[in-house]
This record gives structure tokens, sequence and C-alpha cells, in this order.
RNA sequence: GCCGCGGUAGCUCAGUGGUAGAGCACUGGUCUGAAAAACCAGGUGUCGUUGGUUCGAUCCCAACCCGCGGCA
């Protein structure tokens, strides 16, 4: 196995864009092993809400994996739901992954559609302090009594450049500027490199955007929503019943909180499977717009459900 | 058939005698340890139809069409 078939293949694409399949194809024809970079399949006990890959934990002598049609599949299916995660530890862990597949002699192949997370991986974060659940909660408080612009206000007097750069009714990002401003002792604005952002992310190896037409997606959104909910709902009633709370981390995720609603009789099945699929259409959105900065990925277009065919893809991408 | 209520954006609805607005949807964008998160920008329209009154009607009047409810 050649240094050059052991550097990793970057694919993302928006959610049911079918990059797990491709992703298994590619794995299969490379002997490679997979990254996912998706921050929900990453907790336990959220399978049907997230369309978490069916596979089953392995303890063979080597180690302990969870395995996907024999595949490896690193980093789902590890965390409790009441716990957080964030895009640093996602770099440390992937780095980590990454480094022990190739020294396998495999490839490593990165799959995910949480854009944030993959160009944290690629151009690194800067050393920011860690987030500090009392001074968000204070912060939060702040703002819940004198307002967000009050809020955004006290950032403006410590920190004017990233004032202006972050709108006052973004409050999670208002706080988080905050934050690291308190915790370093000196300003977001003068901490942040610029490596983060304002850069095409420097990947090794092959680096792919699949990007189905809208309409086509909003289909599979549709079809893959529906035929999962039952499963989804009792997934959901058997987490409230081991006592995970409502708003805990892994239940803050797209569709849950329909769901509980759904479960709670304050909505019908059709109306919640409606407003899931509508959210999820509105988050590909999101995801294709990060993913077309990228314009250093290469492009693969689905336009009609036939481009659709995992092995030729998979096989092009290897050709490329 | 009669009575009542309604017909305005893709949906739910507000509104005014000077050609119209909100929420959601939709479109584009932002993004440094919550990112499946949190935001920013954009109104896309035969105001049911046809007449009448008026300088001017989406608004007032009439007829008609459609929907819902009630009475027959």
């Amino acid at each position: 196995m050649s240094q050059e078939q052991l550097k990793p293949i970057t694919l993302m694409g928006a959610n049911a864009s079918g990059k797990t399949e491709i992703a298994l194809a590619l794995a299969h024809r490379l002997s490679g092993e997979i990254i996912s970079a998706d921050s929900k399949q990453i907790y336990k006990f959220l399978a049907a809400g997230t369309a978490k890959p069916a596979g089953a934990w392995a303890e063979p002598p080597a180690g302990r994996a969870y395995l996907v049609e024999g595949i490896p599949y690193n980093l789902v299916d590890t965390l409790d739901p009441r716990a957080t995660y964030d895009a640093g530890s996602f770099v440390k862990e992937a780095k980590a992954v990454l480094v022990k597949i190739q020294a396998g002699g495999k490839t490593p192949v990165m799959a995910g559609g949480t854009g944030m997370y993959i160009q944290a991986f690629w151009n690194g974060i800067d050393e920011l302090p860690p987030a500090d659940a009392a001074l968000r909660e204070k912060l939060a408080a702040v703002a819940r009594s004198s307002g967000k612009e009050a809020l955004h206000a006290e950032l403006a007097a410590i920190d004017p450049q990233a004032a202006l750069r972050i709108p006052p009714g973004n409050i999670q990002r208002v706080i988080r500027a905050i934050e690291i401003t308190r915790l370093a002792g000196r300003p977001v604005s003068q901490i942040w490199s610029g490596r983060f952002f304002n850069a095409l992310p420097v990947h090794d190896g092959k680096f792919i955007f699949l990007k189905w037409q809208r309409d086509l997606l909003a289909q599979r959104i549709k079809r893959r929503t529906a035929a999962r909910f039952d499963e989804w709902a009792d997934e959901t009633r058997a987490l409230i019943a081991k006592g995970y709370p409502a708003d805990c981390p892994g239940l803050k995720t797209l569709g849950y909180p329909q769901v509980l609603d759904y479960l709670a009789g304050r909505l019908s099945k059709p109306e919640a499977i409606r407003l899931i699929t509508a959210s999820s259409l509105a988050y590909a959105k999101r995801q294709n717009t990060w993913f077309g900065r990228y314009k250093n990925a290469m492009l693969i277009e689905l336009t009609k459900f036939e481009d659709y065919d995992p092995a030729a893809i998979a096989d092009r991408i290897i050709a490329s």
C-alpha cells in the first residue's frame, strides 16, 4: 500500500444525501476505515433520529470497534446523551483516529455533514478557553432580564471589533465572545487568528462535496422521515423512560422536540413529520451553503435519482 | 332554497376609500469548543368574479361563484 493510498478521503454533504453508503463503498474498495464527522451520531441511543448507520459493537482482540458491514466506523455511538460535545473535542479525537488508521495501513474515509467539525479538523481552531457553563448561564440571565441589546453592548464595551462582527440577536455567539474575552483576559478579536475562516480548508487527500438537487433531496428527506418515524418515537420514548431530560444535549437535536411533542399529544403524526421534514430541509440548505464555499472540493452533483449509485460514485472518487 | 360567517402571499391570518402587512414556508447569506446550534437579509400578491358608487375601490353597494355552519 503506497503512501498515496493512505491519504484520507473527506466526503461532505447534507443530511440524507447518502454519504454513508458511499463511504462504505470506498472503505470496501480501499481497505479503509470510516471517521464520522457528525455532531449527533456521536451519541449513544440516538439511532433512528440521527440516521446512524446500523452496526454493532465488536470486541476483537485488536480493540473495541463499532462495525458497519464489517468496516470500523469511528466516532459514532460513544457519548452519553447528557454529555456535551464540541468542535475542539472532535478535532482531537479525529486526529488520533486518523493516525491510528494510517498506522494500521488503512485508508481513512471521513464522512459527515457537520461542516464546522470538518473545517476545524482541516484548518485547526485557535487555542481558546473552553466553555464555562456557569458563566454562560450568568450572561444568558443578563440577556433575559436586560435584553439582547444590553448584552451586546457589554461585548462592545470590552471588544468593539468582535461586537461589529456579531449581530445582537445572535446571543449564543455574543455570549461566547464575552466568555473568551473574560477568561483569556484580552479581546477575543485579538485572539482570532483567522485561520479557521478566511481560508479554504487545507486538506490532505481527496476532498469531496456531494450535492443533491434541492427538490430531489426534499423528496429523500420526506420519505426517510416518514419511514423511520415510528421507530424514532419508540427510541425517544425509551430515552425519556430511562430518565434523560428532554433538553439534554443529545435530545437538543433536529426533530426530537417534534417527536416529544407527538408523544405528549401536542402534535399529530403527520404534523410532526411535516415539521421535521421542513427543519431537515432548512438544515440541508445551511449545510449546502457551508460546503458550497469550498471551491477546492470536488463537486459531485446529483440532478436525478439515477445519478445516485454509491458503487459508481466510489469508483469515480477513487479514479479522480 | 333561506339565514349567518368567510374568500387578501405557498399556508394560517391581520388591515385600510389613496393598489397591502405579520408569522411560518421559501430564496440568498453568516459562522472559531452548543454547529442537527444560534443568527442576518429579501415580500414572492388579478386582495374570489363581474358590475355599480367615487377623482380614486382590496375596502362601500349589488349580483354571481366557492367554502364552512345553522334552518329547511
